[in-house]
DNA sequence: AGCCAGGCTAAGA
DNA sequence: TCTTAGCATGGC
């Protein structure tokens, strides 16, 4: 057996709060795995790493680490979550939220990565999310060793647009392969950057990501959101409607997306989409409590 | 063992 | 323009 690579070591100082564990389940991200020992094991910059907090510092080890300012911006280290915090409007169940999960950070994931994996989550849980996403990445994605384990890189669009047909399906991704390979092969021609996303207005980039196939609405603000910094988008999926519903308002009929939004906008402000990703961890783990026998 | 899931597309009104 | 059936899959 070949010995694999060493591994090096970061350490980065946390000002505030930094929830590993909310954070990384919380349904924005669907790379990271739990170790026996309470660390986390991912990629950031689709380098592999495994992430841990002692001390108030998140300690990183990998065998080739991102950089320090990689690191603090995937896991957005700076002012604008306390800012996102403070400047939170007086609402109560986003501040019961905001009480319960203070260290729940919205992440800087890469804008390629989480196009594909909102594509593939359309109608589908966390669950299988993941499993799908992960068959994904071991069919294209390059290898990489860390400690004694190969672990596979998220593919490239390139890398996605060659995948044959039933590789593709072999993922388990269903009706959805044509989507991830028409996406696939729009950014591999050029048709869409995906990096261009962040830099554009909110409402350009959104009329952009809606002209690919299997991204709507909802797909489009999530991959704003998590992927490209866009923090008014507010993604509306099943969960959210039902908390719409619950806490703020009853329509007849069933509000669309633009409805939604617009509440969203006059309720929670600029920041409505960090709000939403707080509602949205609130309501399912509080889902979850009351499913289970007292 | 069904139900449901971080929805989208296309067809029909 | 607004509704709605159909869609693949498998975790729970």
């Amino acid at each position: 057996m070949p010995t694999p690579p060493p591994n090096r070591r970061l350490s980065i100082r946390v000002r505030g709060r930094l929830d590993l564990e909310a954070t990384l389940y919380s349904g924005q991200a669907f790379r990271w795995r739990r170790t026996p020992d309470g660390r986390h094991r991912g990629f950031v910059a689709n380098r592999p790493v495994e992430v841990g907090m002692a001390d108030g510092r998140l300690e990183c080890r990998g065998p080739e680490p991102p950089s320090p300012a990689r690191l603090r911006s995937y896991f957005r280290l700076d002012a604008t979550h306390d800012a996102f915090l403070r400047g939170a409007p007086p609402d109560p169940l986003l501040g019961n939220a905001l009480r319960t999960f203070p260290g729940l950070r919205l992440l800087r994931q890469d804008p390629w990565e989480t196009m594909v994996s909102f594509v593939i989550s359309q109608n589908s849980h966390e669950a299988k999310i993941r499993a799908t996403i992960e068959a994904l990445c071991r069919a294209a994605g390059r290898p990489i060793a860390f400690d004694r384990q190969t672990l596979y890189r998220f593919p490239s669009a390139a890398a996605l647009a060659a995948l044959r047909a039933a590789a593709l399906r072999g993922t388990g991704m269903g009706y959805r392969a044509p989507y991830v390979r028409g996406v696939a092969r729009r950014v591999r021609d050029g048709a869409l950057d995906p990096d261009g996303l962040a830099a554009a207005p909110y409402s350009d980039a959104f009329r952009r990501l809606l002209e690919l196939p299997g991204i709507g609405e909802k797909v489009a603000d999530c991959i704003l959101l998590y992927g490209c910094g866009h923090l008014e988008a507010f993604p509306t999926d099943v969960w959210v409607r039902r908390l719409v519903h619950e806490s703020y308002y009853r329509p007849r009929r069933r509000p669309s997306h633009e409805r939604l939004r617009a509440f969203a906008w006059r309720k929670f402000g600029p920041s409505a989409g960090y709000a939403q990703h707080y509602l949205f961890h609130y309501r399912r783990a509080r889902g979850r409590l009351a499913a289970s026998p007292a």
